[in-house]
DNA sequence: ACCTGAACACCGTTCAAGT
DNA sequence: ACCTGAACACCGTTCAAGT
């Protein structure tokens, strides 16, 4: 409690870049993807432009920052329990980035962002090291360790980033299940002709499980990854 | 030549739905995601911005319909050689898809918003109906149908996501080679203690073929659809 | 070193007015 | 029915000036 080799504090509220990145969370938490503007982010803070701007290099920048800190929540989380084989691991990193991802309808566009970007930034690292050391203790052979994590990766950008609850549901206060109901019904309208297939699977996409679906996928794409196990003898 | 009917043509340069749709697209492609503006869409076609109005609701539909052409044509590439199995078409498929977002960088990202924002529209119906109908001819069985053809397509949409050449990359005038190069060695450069997967695959990461991994990847999730048969007796 | 806030060069969108 | 173009309410970003 009492301040350490008697540094002064300034002032309680003083900026910091941590500080900025917390209320950019915070921002587009509350008022998604479009709510983040300098202009809120002045008024939440009580500054100016010129402030955040010096902490901060650029939107990009702060966005970024915002996606690592709440990516960095994420993959902490995951509980080691010592029972749990490298497949319940892999499987328990997935679901941290999918609740992520609920709490933060922004996080899907910015991991996508993030990965295409700059995947030498320090998002994609996070998730690749996460996974990827479960591939390995999977008994993946060496030459396919690239391969597989990406694979799951893959996997898991692509899935997660339709899960999301946007904006457009938001508006019209629909839950989830209205959502699927919607787009069902619409799948059910479409031309016989033209989308029999689509048309056959609109009653099973009304009735999945985000989470449930989302879990089986990671495990198809481990029964593959458990085929490369014989291509090398 | 001669004109049908004896309907007189007004202007050659008469503004319609489908010219407008045309001239993003090529804006898109040329000066990329962020060079669509309504500023430089009503220089090109040398009209006022109420004219475009008069034509699309707003940009957000101009951009859907602008991915919904290009995937279209993606789609309707795909030659239906008889001899092909099911396995062969999901390849060809997915690769259209993966050459249409090589040719059109911005695609990657407005084929996750149109996903995710409205599925219902007509870009995902159609990539589904695509990939579902060789889904279903590979002998999965009906209850099965939505969960692969999903896995499927959470799979290519991840993955060719990430396979763009991005702006960053064309301003600095690097070819995808050397980019790959200096992802590698920043992977290379990150922390021993924290980082040791990463680092041990920053090698496979640089000499990785995009094609090549793309495809591993598809058949990874075949395989695991593959063991979706036995399930049901 | 850190912050202020006016100013700049853009955006998407609207709308009275024309033909 | 279709188009014009000025105007509006925003953006992200800069920068001289302050402390």
């Amino acid at each position: 409690m009492a301040s350490r080799a008697g540094k002064e504090k300034r002032r309680t509220d003083a900026l910091s870049r941590e500080r900025i990145v917390e209320a950019a969370v915070e921002l587009l938490d509350t008022t998604g993807e479009g709510g983040l503007t300098f202009r809120a982010l002045t008024e939440r803070l009580a500054t100016g432009p010129g402030a955040i701007y010096w902490h901060v290099a650029n939107k990009g920048e702060l966005l970024a920052a915002a996606t690592d800190v709440v990516v960095a929540a994420a993959l902490a989380v995951e509980p080691v329990e010592s029972a749990a084989s490298p497949q319940d691991e892999i499987r328990a990193v997935a679901l941290g980035l999918f609740d992520a991802i609920d709490e933060h309808s922004w996080l899907a566009t910015q991991l996508a962002v993030q990965f295409s970007r700059s995947p030498s930034g320090s998002v994609a690292p996070r998730i690749i090291e996460s996974i990827g050391r479960r591939v390995q203790a999977l008994g993946v052979p060496e030459g396919s360790w690239f391969t597989a994590t990406s694979a799951l990766v893959h996997y898991i950008l692509g899935a997660t980033s339709q899960y999301v609850t946007n904006s457009h549901v938001l508006e019209a206060e629909l839950d989830r299940g209205e959502f699927l109901g919607d787009v069902a019904k619409a799948w059910e309208e479409l031309d016989p002709a033209d989308y029999p297939f689509t048309r056959a699977v609109a009653g099973q996409m009304r009735e999945h499980d985000d989470r449930e679906q989302f879990l089986i996928g990671i495990d198809l794409v481990l029964t593959g990854i458990a085929g490369l196990h014989r291509t090398k003898g």
